[in-house]
DNA sequence: AATACGTGGGT
DNA sequence: TACCCAAGTAT
């Protein structure tokens, strides 16, 4: 086995993580091919830390693909809430329903097919065959970018194609034939725990004698940063309708934009259009402004003024409108929301009533 | 090629 | 505080 792959693999036998929840293997030794591609789902642009809760509670509630098939789309968000990046569960739904009317229920082992699902980029494709099927195909994550930008020295952001590409073929070529599933993972953990961003344990890595960065001193400049950027901020008023019994007001978002498919709360430009809203569709005339916050999303901030409208009942058009509804505390739990919304929710829930 | 797409934690 | 960015993909 060539020297990079040996000596990660020998670090990983002592210094790896070998209890993550979706390492366990099956009867026949490998990793169930279900529990490897959500986990990868769930951990694109996501840290292990934060993935971990959840990842525990998608499994318990669908077990399998054809159970995540055949589940509600709600149930999936809800699951998912929380989390980001929500076009990832209705990616990972959808390829869950097409794996079982072309594939026989079951993840393809073809890299071609794999990849052709929605959701499943040629890291994740690679990823997923390696470690459930133990065939030999490279990732590129943001680990292994690290990892291999410090160890050849490769300067330019490791976004842009140019340097991406490189970087596949360093990947490609570490990749070895023999153990690809531990090395797969060995290579992933070096870059979380060893190879970190900041202040890398240089003196305890197993790569550190190839390593340019290392040899050059370029740790910290090694791999570019992004060129910043500045964020827009943009504002909205969210209307809290809640009814007397304590039941507040749901809107379904579209299949486009921030939080599609999630229920949030209906949205108004201002205040005065917040007015009308309210005394349209709630028959109410009295509100309370809460305290407004600002959420911030990876490429905008968001000034969130909310509204509470107290005492409201339900206008006819609400209540045969599939886009809206009522909900009380227990139903918020099985639905999606957006964070910053929940959270609202939830405060409102503790502070009166 | 550049941008949209969430959220929480580290510094 | 404000900025960076983490197991990326789709368009």
């Amino acid at each position: 086995m060539k020297p990079f792959a040996a000596a990660l693999l020998a670090w990983f036998d002592d210094h790896g993580r070998h209890d993550l929840p979706w390492q366990g293997t099956q009867d026949n030794g490998r990793r169930d091919a279900y529990r490897v591609w959500l986990s990868e789902i769930m951990l694109q642009q996501t840290q292990v830390a934060t993935v971990v809760g959840y990842f525990e509670r998608f499994v318990a509630a669908l077990p399998g693909l054809r159970a995540l098939a055949a589940a509600p789309e709600d149930q999936v968000l809800a699951l998912w809430s929380g989390l980001g990046y929500y076009r990832r569960a209705r990616f990972l739904h959808r390829a869950a329903q097409l794996c079982v009317e072309r594939h026989g229920g079951e993840l393809p082992r073809d890299f071609d097919a794999l990849a052709a699902l929605p959701g499943i980029g040629r890291s994740t494709a690679g990823a997923i065959l390696a470690q459930a099927y133990g065939l030999r195909f490279p990732i590129l994550d943001g680990n292994v970018k690290r990892v291999l930008a410090r160890y050849h020295g490769i300067h330019g952001h490791p976004g842009a194609s140019a340097v991406e590409k490189q970087l596949w073929q360093h990947a490609d070529a570490h990749t070895p034939a023999a153990r690809v599933a531990d090395y797969t993972q060995a290579i992933m953990d070096l870059g979380a725990t060893m190879c970190t961003r900041t202040r890398p344990h240089c003196g305890t890595c197993p790569l550190a004698e190839g390593c340019v960065a290392r040899r050059d001193g370029l740790t910290a400049q090694l791999p570019s940063p992004k060129p910043a950027k500045t964020t827009p901020t943009r504002a909205t008023v969210m209307l809290i309708l809640r009814d007397t019994r304590g039941r507040v007001l749901l809107e379904r978002r579209g299949p486009q934009g921030v939080w599609s498919g999630l229920w949030s709360l209906p949205e108004a430009a201002d205040i005065d259009a917040a007015w009308r809203h309210a005394r349209h569709h709630a028959h109410i005339d009295d509100a309370a402004q809460l305290a407004p916050f600002v959420h911030v999303f990876s490429h905008y901030k968001l000034r969130v003024e909310p509204l509470l409208f107290d005492g409201a009942t339900a206008a006819s058009g609400i209540a045969d409108n599939p886009g809206l509804r009522w909900c009380n505390a227990a139903e918020l739990a099985t639905l999606g929301l957006p964070s910053p919304v929940r959270k609202l929710l939830e405060q409102l829930e503790g502070h009166d009533t």
